[in-house]
DNA sequence: TGTTCACTTGACACTGTGTCAATTGACATG
DNA sequence: CATGTCAATTGACACAGTGTCAAGTGAACA
């Protein structure tokens, strides 16, 4: 039955979800992930050809349920460079502890299996187009600072909103998000949208 | 022979160093650490007890050859805040490229090994008194933004010259060393010493 | 001559991934 | 009712890599 065969699928990725939420700085083994679906190992082989399949369709499922496109809607139709700027990074910055358990596992897998590198910067080139398309926005209204090009605003405003940095601040000097938010926002203003009065209303202190 | 024992443990090591620079994506295996040494796998663990304490007395015998101490001297006999913090933010990242492929490998199994994340971690912790020392010569001189406290600024500091930033920047996005470099002093200088006019003057385009 | 000790050889246990083949059981269709 | 389909199960296997163990070798040293 084909529906019960994507019941199954679901069922395995639901469980993958709420497995790598559970405990983030665990990985999974795929035995894990059948036991929390109720099924056998081998069964998860049917449904995925391997853990970074699996890996990579609970991520869609994941974009997928909290609708990632109309999260970056009022980025898209923001009236002027720094309120795109502003809007893109709210909304990328609020998304991070979403898909964080997730990427974690990517993350992890990357730094020894070569496919799973290319997926995960494939994902990163993705939230890239993002930070380039409000660089451009600046551009335009020709806010960037002068001598920064829009290549390496892109580069500075894409690696500040890493994964890697959030999980720095927030996991590792236990930034509440509020808090990691301002930061990023302040610091992307400051920095290529030339406000840097914005500086001097970072940051209420890590509760 | 206490001479020769120390030859062999030596040869590995700086046959590991070698084999990680040869190739920072690949993580080599006992057998290749061997092999590279001209032993066989198993005397490898006659002078470690495993991949992690190899690893880590490679990050020490590197600490030493490369004189961390002397490296930081400039800094810590800077004569105010902005001075120690440039002085800090160039030592180190500077250092970075050195230390990466080791660090790679020890961040990679950190991902797994949580008594290599333990290793890393302290290292990161030593870095980061480095950061919390630049800061307070800034507070002393009055120069931190009066909304910024110091463990904030210690955080982003620590967070802006990690090594996962440095990878990003220089082989993510092919930042030369130098550009890499005046970015981050001049965003650090821009962002703890107040000196925003620094942005205007950053950042020589990629090659 | 005999002891010591670094090192070798070859085996083994263990963990985890991914594959394969035979079997079960439910369901649908003729 | 008989048959075929198909998801899922069971149990086995190959493979890679780490770390352990035991017996043996050979050179230096006493």
């Amino acid at each position: 039955m084909s529906s019960n065969e994507r019941d199954t699928r679901t069922k395995i990725l639901e469980g993958a979800l709420a497995l790598l939420e559970a405990q983030p700085e665990k990985l999974p083994r795929m035995s894990d992930f059948a036991q929390k679906a109720g099924i056998s190992r081998q069964a998860v082989y049917l449904h995925f050809d391997n853990r970074l399949d699996l890996l990579v369709a609970a991520t869609k499922l994941q974009d997928q349920q909290n609708d990632i496109d109309q999260r970056l809607a009022p980025s898209r139709s923001a009236p002027n460079g720094p309120a795109r700027l502003d809007a893109f990074v709210t909304a990328w910055a609020s998304y991070i502890p979403i898909i964080y358990p997730v990427a974690r596992a990517l993350i992890a897998i990357s730094d020894t299996d070569a496919d799973a590198k290319e997926a995960w910067d494939e994902r990163m080139r993705d939230m890239r187009e993002g930070c380039a398309a409000a660089v451009d926005a600046l551009a335009r209204d020709k806010i960037l600072p002068p001598t920064i090009d829009t290549k390496q605003a892109t580069d500075l405003l894409w690696t500040l909103l890493s994964v890697r940095n959030w999980e720095q601040l927030t996991q590792g000097c236990g930034w509440p998000q509020d808090c990691y938010l301002e930061t990023v926002r302040s610091l992307a203003l400051a920095t290529l949208a030339g406000q840097p009065e914005r500086l001097q209303d970072i940051l209420k202190p890590p509760a």
